[in-house]
RNA sequence: GCGAGGAUGGCGGAAUUGGCAGACGCGCCGGACUUAGGAUCCGGUGCCUCACGGCGUGCGGGUUCAACUCCCGCUCCUCGCACCA
């Protein structure tokens, strides 16, 4: 019979199953190694191929650890809070406990199908009440420790459908559903102090191993920078405005403030007569969109008619607000000094404000100067050099000294909205009085606090969750206080369950903690965490931050929960473009022939009617209608060559752009291995006890070095073709070793288990152990293999190849030149010409240079 | 604008880190076997050239006996961030 991927397949997922092949449990004889993968949101669409790029990386490596002597936990989960079940809920009335349990049972058909090595015995999901428990128990030892608090907090309020909009609901400044207005809207919400350990997570990331695009995307965003304080009085009033300044050393520049229109000291300090236009910019600002503000960088602003001393001059200064100015960073004012900043310069010029050059070196008159150089009009300071950050400091200290300013840090990193006006999240464990003021969080005991049924999950039209319709929930008459309180009916970010599930995973059934100490000193930290580049600064900041604070509690021992990073490429697939109302190629179709085909471009048939469309390789969605879907490739090729399939195509971190011919070829390469094993109808093995030959030998020890050393890299693409060098030469040499075959059903397993477990059980007569071929120790490549006697080199003349010649691994010079010179194209390069010099790198190359 | 990454055949990609560029696969061309084939197998395939040979890793320089690889200067692409003081 012929290799068929439908049989064996469910015959080996049903072994490993019964058996628990890949429950992990603690022993302290063995290495540990921790893989995770990023959990999926179980969407009713289930699983597309996009999931099983990261997911089958993983997996190989956990099955290569497991034969390598590694102890391994490999879990799965589902991360099942989010608004598609939300949205449904809203739309057919469907509970979202339902439609979700549904789609977790569809998604874990899926990934059983794909032949994961998961131990299904951990399995968590993030909407289930025993493990939100623990989300909601770290949430109430996060706001004990003051990470958590209630903060004001902008948010995207739609008044038309009378809700708060998540950011991904909000598309060009209007609402995605029904495309109404959208405001931004400060509304007191729960925060976590992320901000606070900035400093903490900017230094965690140089000990872990994470790809370098990574970390530099957590360091900008968390934004760290030096500079100072800078208080200046405001004339005739006892306040005054603080501004944030990287450059203190242009403070003698600074010509005039600039207040963010949102500032706390505008509505006071303005005089009179610019109230009005100081209310009409607010009012116009407040109701442009962060869009809007990004689209046009063009300078507008207006004057307080306040007036400020500037600290090192004396002078009086205009106040001014202007959009350009952001509310949220460093005090939500500046010191403008035109001369050596662009955005400062290009407002003085807009609105006609005076430019004093503090630093020599530029011409301040046509552009601003923000290189180095001497400090000039600076006072005591004049001469006085930028570089090597003196300046800084010394007029830093000055105003120190003056009690005008002091150095600081300050960061870009902001606080963490906690919050979301929600039905389907967890539930904020809080009590609060009428006045909205915290009075407790619950206790342990008290936990979790379950979602209530409730009969609508539309949101109350008064931008409160939609928990607020729950009145015989929300409202509590609280035995600890005696008092009558309400809840909170808030619910968490979909960010919350996902922040510390990796600790679960360790611990997933304990019922007095949310991870023992033992198990997470045992597991943690993860060796290897695969999924998208998407979660680089979301998921993986905020997982970050919640490991320090449970580090800082004593309830884990590491700081850093992910000690290797890996992301996986997208898939993607071809999306066909045709002419929408515009004329342009931007709707997209699904085409129900293509007619002809350029690499572009494509004629294709819609709806009966033939035309043009454009061709683009995109993100496979199921709205662009070019997702493929794993159960089809599975039915027809099996989820071994699906999984080869997703290795080899391209490095793992590159995206992969899906074409059905490379799966199939994946598919006849399996085919081919089959065949190394099985003869005939019958199936009958191959395998005898016969010695090797030093060919098979040769073959077999190179593909166990180079797969070993690629599978150690997570280099899957060059493993696989290794694989296929070596069952393409093992079935010329007519191999039936059963040590050598044996190495090849050992090496192919990681990549495509199911076939690797029935050759070697079925093929080579060994038998079906309850673990399976992923414990059998791993071959280890003997050296006196992978060096041939003999090596074909190159030679060159005068550094060009014109030959090659085929050489004793240490020929001699000598030898290695008369080689050469009965090489016809090297003879004729030669000829006429004397040698002046002879390189001979043995068993590399061999240049002579001739003249 | 800032930051990061990248550019190798018709396509996806290799190249032990300075030593035969193009492994492996797709596609294409040709062949064997076959009543048949969505069974299987073999060969060819960077470009130019009948050939000898020449040219080739985004472009221009440089270092070197030797450069996809190192150095200098550009161009283009992709992805982030985007008035962060």
């Amino acid at each position: 019979m012929p290799y068929r991927p439908n049989e064996i397949e469910k015959t080996w997922q049903a072994h490993w199953a019964s058996h628990g092949s890949y429950v992990a449990r603690i022993r302290r004889d063995q290495p540990k190694f921790y893989a995770l993968d990023m959990f999926p949101y179980p969407s009713g669409k289930g699983l597309h191929v996009g999931h099983p790029a990261g997911y089958t990386a993983s997996d190989v490596v956990c099955r290569y650890k497991r034969a390598r002597g590694f102890n391994v936990l490999h879990p799965i989960g589902y991360d099942s809070f989010g608004l598609p079940a939300e949205q449904r809920a809203i739309e057919e009335g469907i509970a979202p406990q339902v439609s979700t349990a549904e789609a977790i049972e569809t998604f874990r058909g899926q990934l059983e199908r794909l032949g994961y090595s998961y131990d299904w015995s951990r399995v968590v999901s993030t909407a289930d009440p025993g493990y939100y428990k623990w989300t909601q128990w770290i949430f109430t030892k996060l706001y004990a420790r003051g990470d958590a608090y209630l903060g004001e907090a902008f948010v995207n309020w739609c008044p038309a459908l009378g809700t708060v909009l998540a950011n991904d609901e909000v598309i060009d400044g209007r609402s995605e559903r029904g495309g109404h207005p959208v405001e931004r809207k400060r509304m007191q919400q729960w925060t976590l102090r992320i901000s606070s350990y900035a400093d903490r997570l900017l230094q965690g990331l140089d000990g872990i191993d994470w790809p370098e695009a990574t970390k530099t995307a957590q360091r900008e965003w968390i934004g760290r920078s030096e500079g100072a304080f800078i208080d200046f009085a405001i004339a005739g009033r006892d306040e005054c405005v603080t501004v944030f300044t990287t450059r203190p050393d242009t403070v003698f520049g600074a010509t005039y403030l600039v207040l963010a229109p949102e500032h706390a000291l505008v509505d006071g300090i303005t005089v009179e007569g610019q109230r009005e236009a100081v209310r009409a910019y607010q009012a116009r600002t407040a109701s442009r969109s962060e869009r809007d503000r990004q689209a046009s960088k063009e300078k507008t602003g207006v004057d307080t008619g306040a007036r400020a001393v500037n600290p090192a001059t004396g002078e009086q200064i205009p106040i001014w607000i202007a959009d350009y100015v952001i509310a949220g960073y460093g005090t939500g004012a500046i010191m403008a000094v035109p001369a050596h900043d662009e955005r400062d310069w290009e407002f003085a010029r807009a609105l006609r404000l005076p430019v004093r050059e503090v630093i020599a070196g530029g011409d301040v008159a046509s552009a601003a100067y923000t290189g180095g150089g001497a400090m000039v009009h600076s006072g005591p300071f004049d001469g006085t050099p930028t570089a090597g950050g003196e300046a800084v400091r010394a007029v830093t200290r000055w105003l120190a000294e003056k009690g005008a300013g002091r150095a600081t840090v300050n960061f870009k990193l902001r606080d963490w909205t906690f919050a979301r006006q929600r039905y389907w999240g967890e539930p904020i464990p809080v009590l609060k009085d009428d006045a909205g003021q915290v009075v407790r969080t619950l206790a342990l005991p008290e936990l979790p606090l379950e979602l209530p049924a409730v009969d609508e999950y539309a949101p109350s039209g008064s931008g409160e969750s939609p928990l607020a319709r729950a009145k015989g929930w929300s409202t509590v008459d609280d035995a600890v206080t005696g008092r009558t309180l309400r809840r909170e009916v808030d619910t968490m970010p979909g960010s919350a369950g996902s922040s510390w599930y990796f600790l679960r995973y360790c611990d997933p059934h304990n019922d007095a903690e949310f991870c023992s100490r033992e198990a997470s000193d045992y597991w943690m930290p993860v060796d290897l965490y695969v999924g998208g580049a998407e979660h680089r600064v979301g998921h993986l900041l905020y997982s970050r931050m919640w490991q320090k604070a449970l580090f800082d509690e004593g309830l884990v021992r590491d700081e850093e929960p992910f000690a290797k990073l890996r992301h996986q490429g997208m898939v993607l697939a071809e999306t066909y473009y045709t002419r929408g109302p515009s004329g342009r190629f931007d709707h997209v179709t699904v085409p129900e022939a293509v007619l002809e085909r350029a690499e572009k471009t494509a004629r294709v048939r819609v709806r009966g009617e033939e035309m043009d469309a454009e061709v683009r390789w995109e993100k496979m969605s199921k709205r662009k209608g070019n997702v493929v879907n794993p159960d089809d490739v599975i039915r027809t090729f099996g989820a071994d060559a699906l999984r080869v399939y997703l290795c080899f195509l391209t490095p793992l971190e590159s995206d992969k752009p899906w074409q059905t011919s490379q799966l199939e070829a994946q598919f006849e390469w399996l085919k081919r291995v089959w065949r190394l094993f099985f003869e005939g109808d019958d199936d009958v093995p191959h395998a005898v006890d016969v010695e090797a030959s030093e060919a098979e030998l040769r073959v077999v020890h190179r593909a166990i070095d180079k797969v070993t050393r690629d599978l150690e890299s997570m280099s899957l693409n060059t493993a696989v073709s290794a694989l296929h060098v070596a069952t393409r030469d093992l079935a010329r040499l007519g191999t039936r070793s059963r040590a050598v075959l044996g190495a090849v059903a050992q090496l192919v397993a990681p990549l495509a288990p199911h076939l690797a477990e029935e050759l070697w059980t079925r093929g080579l007569g060994h038998p079906a152990t309850p673990g399976g071929i992923a414990y059998v120790p791993w071959p280890v490549a003997e050296a006196r293999w992978l060096v041939d006697d003999t090596v074909t080199i190159g030679v060159q003349v005068n550094g060009k190849t014109c030959g090659t010649v085929d050489l004793a691994l240490d020929a001699s010079e000598d030898a290695a030149m008369e080689a050469a010179r009965a090489v016809e194209s090297v003879a004729r390069h030669l000829a006429g010409k004397t040698v002046a010099k002879v390189i001979y790198k043995a068993g590399k190359i061999l240049n002579v240079i001739a003249r």
